[in-house]
DNA sequence: TTGCTCCTCACGTCACGTGAGGTGGC
DNA sequence: TTGCTCCTCACGTCACGTGAGGTGGC
């Protein structure tokens, strides 16, 4: 039942669901950023599953928000992948050293896409605040004028 | 005095403090983003003011913050330097209901603006939340083993 | 005069867009 | 079977990067 509802979704639907295109998703696959099943026969039809769509989403927000290349996007999917990898061996560690060193690398990976994200955060505040105040001064006149 | 220390940068030291590449810069003037000077002999050295690395700057901004294309920036601009002769205009004008009308115009620009910042602080302040929120629990985790 | 930066082509690249012609599944 | 979406080339485009060969100003 679980199996049954995985790997159904065409390329179509899955571009309107990540606000994308069908040819930007074969792209992202044809320079590695997406899996790609190796099973496929050239020439059929491509089907995905939900984490696919959750891995496409993710893409596009670090993408759109960050404006990494998709260079430097892989890059950081990869180490976000070795993450993944180091809890799957945190599980099976009994050391409490070794658990501490995964945790460790964990804090200094989310650590860089914070400052990245804040970067960004304390650029566009700045922006809005310009924006906020010019539309203040705006008002400001249009009052002196109403009354 | 004032005549003087204007238009005296080159294109090199322009791209430098706008954090841009001289190509860059020809290719923002190619497409009409930048004026370029008319009365420039062909082969010769463009030279830049203050006001055009303000200019530059704010392109670099918008484009980078906002994700926006180059014919989308311009429309922006040209949109800015709408409401700047508008400015000028207001000036001039005696009649309370005009100013009016040119205030409120300046309003609707600067609420356009105002949202597509607003939407992309959104978007990566929840992207900040996910991280932080990440960040506990690697660090809680950490603090267990610790003590 | 020497060295550096500038100039203008012009081809290359990244991240896709856009048909052209053909096949696949409800 | 019909219609829609899918497939694979392959060329086009946007926003520049990157030399190639030559000129300009301190």
């Amino acid at each position: 039942m679980t199996a049954i509802a995985d790997k159904m979704l065409r390329i179509g639907e899955v571009a309107e669901l990540t606000g994308t295109t069908p040819r930007t998703i074969r792209y992202y696959e044809e320079i590695g950023l997406l899996p790609g099943a190796e099973d496929r026969v050239q020439g059929k039809h491509r089907c995905y599953s939900l984490q696919d769509i959750e891995r496409i989403k993710e893409i596009v927000r670090l993408r759109d928000l960050l404006g990494l290349s998709l260079d430097q996007l892989r890059a950081l999917l990869e180490a976000e992948a070795a993450r993944a990898e180091l809890r799957r061996e945190y599980q099976d560690a009994d050391d409490p050293e070794t658990r501490k060193r995964i945790l460790n690398q964990s804090l200094g990976h989310i650590g860089t896409q914070l400052e990245l994200v804040q970067g960004r955060l304390l650029e566009l505040q700045q922006l809005e605040q310009e924006l906020v105040d010019k539309r203040r001064s705006v008002r400001g006149k249009l009052r002196e004028l109403e009354q």
